[in-house]
DNA sequence: TAGATTGTTAATCGATTAACAATC
DNA sequence: TAGATTGTTAATCGATTAACAATC
C-alpha cells in the first residue's frame, strides 16, 4: 500500500511539470489503473488533505507524501559493490532528484579500490564502520555478487546500516531490526513472461 | 502471488546447490518468511506437486515452477537505451541464468548506435521492427531517459513487442495488450526510507 | 506402526470498492 | 444555487491462516 504512495508521488511530480495545480483522486487514479475510492482511501489514512469539490493541491501533496515517506530531506547512502552495476548506479541521476545521495562506495576487489567513479573514491569494505558512523549513514544498496552477499551483509549490520536495497538474487539473512527491499533483475522478467504468457492465452 | 513462485524457485536453485534434494513447505516458508499454509497453498493452486510425509522434490518443483512461469524454454529479449545501466543490464549474467538473452540491443544516440557491447552491435532504434520480427522477440528491457520513454514504448508496440521491463520512472501508456513491468531505483528507495523510519519509531 | 507432511476446507483477516452525506 | 469532489461507512471481495483427514 504503501508502494503506492511511491506512484502517485511520481505521477504528481509528473503533473506538476505540465503545469497542473490539482488533481481529482478520479483523475489521478485514472493514469495509474487504481479506482478514485482507493486514491482517496491512501490520501486519507495520513490526513485530511483534499478539498470537496476541488481535489487535491498538487504541490501540497507531493510535500505531504514526502513528509510520510521520509524523503522530505536528503538521505545519504552507501553503495557497496562497484562492478558493472554498482557503476551505472552510481552514475543514475534518479536518487538525487528523490532526495538520495551516493555518498560512500566500497568494494573488495583491489583491482577496484582506490578508483574513481563519478568523483567518488572506491573504500575497501573493511573500512566501512568508521566511515558510515561519521556520516551517519543508515541505508546501503547491495550491488554486490550473490556469493558474497551474505557475506557483505554482516560488515553492514555492524557498521549500524538499517536499510538494505539488495541487488543480489539470494535471501539475505538479516535481523528483524535491519529493513530490506530486494531488486531481482530476473525474478521482474519472470513476472513478465508469466504474464506475457497469460495474456496471450487469453486473447486465444 | 505469482511473484512468491519466482522467490520460491530463487531458493529451490539455491537449496540444490547446497546438495538438498527435498523440503518442506514449513522449511521452504521459515527461509523466506512465509507460513507453510502459504507456500502449499501457492504450489497446490498449480497441482499436486508434493509428497506427504516427505516434502517436496527440488528438482522436481524447480521444473514444475519453470514450466509455470513460461522459462523452461530461452525467451530472446530487446535492450532499448544503452547509456549508463543500459550497459551494465547487458553484462548482467543472471538474466542468463533464468532463461533470458538479451539478443538486441537498441539506442537512437549516434554516439551510441554502431558501437559493441558484451559482443552485440546497438542498432538505430528505427531498426527495430523488421529485427524484432526476425528473431521472434517478445519482451524488452526499457532502460531509457524518463523524457524518451513513451515515445520509444510506440516503436516497441508496433514492433510486435507485447512485454516491457520498464525502468524509466514514468508511467507508462500501453495497450491493454501489452504487460509491463516497472523497476523504479528512486521508489525502491523511498519504501526503504519509510520502512527504516517506521522501524526506528516502533524501537523508540 | 508412528512420525512427518501434504492438500484442502473452513475461519479469519485485511484490502478494495460502492455509496453517500458533507463540503467547497 | 448547482456541480464537483472529498472523507468515511458499510459491503464486498480476495488472500492468508488454522486445522485436520489423507497419505507416504
Amino acid at each position: 500500500m504503501v508502494s503506492r504512495l511511491s506512484l502517485y508521488l511520481r505521477e504528481l511530480q509528473q503533473l506538476l511539470r505540465i503545469g497542473k495545480k490539482t488533481i481529482s483522486s478520479s483523475k489521478l487514479g485514472r493514469r495509474l489503473g487504481v479506482t478514485d475510492a482507493q486514491v482517496r482511501k491512501d490520501f486519507a489514512y495520513f490526513g485530511h488533505f483534499g478539498y470537496p469539490g476541488i481535489g487535491y493541491r498538487c504541490e501540497e501533496l507531493v510535500l505531504e507524501i514526502r513528509r510520510i515517506l521520509g524523503t522530505d530531506r536528503t538521505w545519504p547512502v552507501a553503495l557497496i559493490g562497484c562492478g558493472n552495476l554498482g557503476q551505472a548506479l552510481l552514475g543514475y541521476r534518479g536518487f538525487g532528484k528523490q532526495g538520495f545521495q551516493v555518498e560512500l562506495a566500497f568494494d573488495i576487489d583491489p583491482a577496484i579500490v582506490g578508483q574513481t567513479f563519478e568523483g567518488l573514491k572506491v573504500i575497501h569494505l573493511d573500512q566501512m564502520r568508521e566511515l558510515v558512523q561519521e556520516k551517519d549513514v543508515r541505508l546501503a544498496i547491495l550491488a554486490v555478487p550473490a556469493k558474497s552477499a551474505n557475506q557483505a551483509v554482516e560488515t553492514l549490520v555492524a557498521a549500524g546500516i538499517t536499510g538494505i536495497l539488495n541487488f543480489a538474487p539470494v535471501t539475505l539473512n538479516l535481523p528483524k531490526s535491519v529493513s530490506v527491499v530486494g531488486v531481482d533483475l530476473a525474478m521482474e522478467l519472470e513476472q513478465l513472461a508469466f504474464a506475457v504468457v497469460k495474456q496471450g492465452q487469453a486473447t486465444k
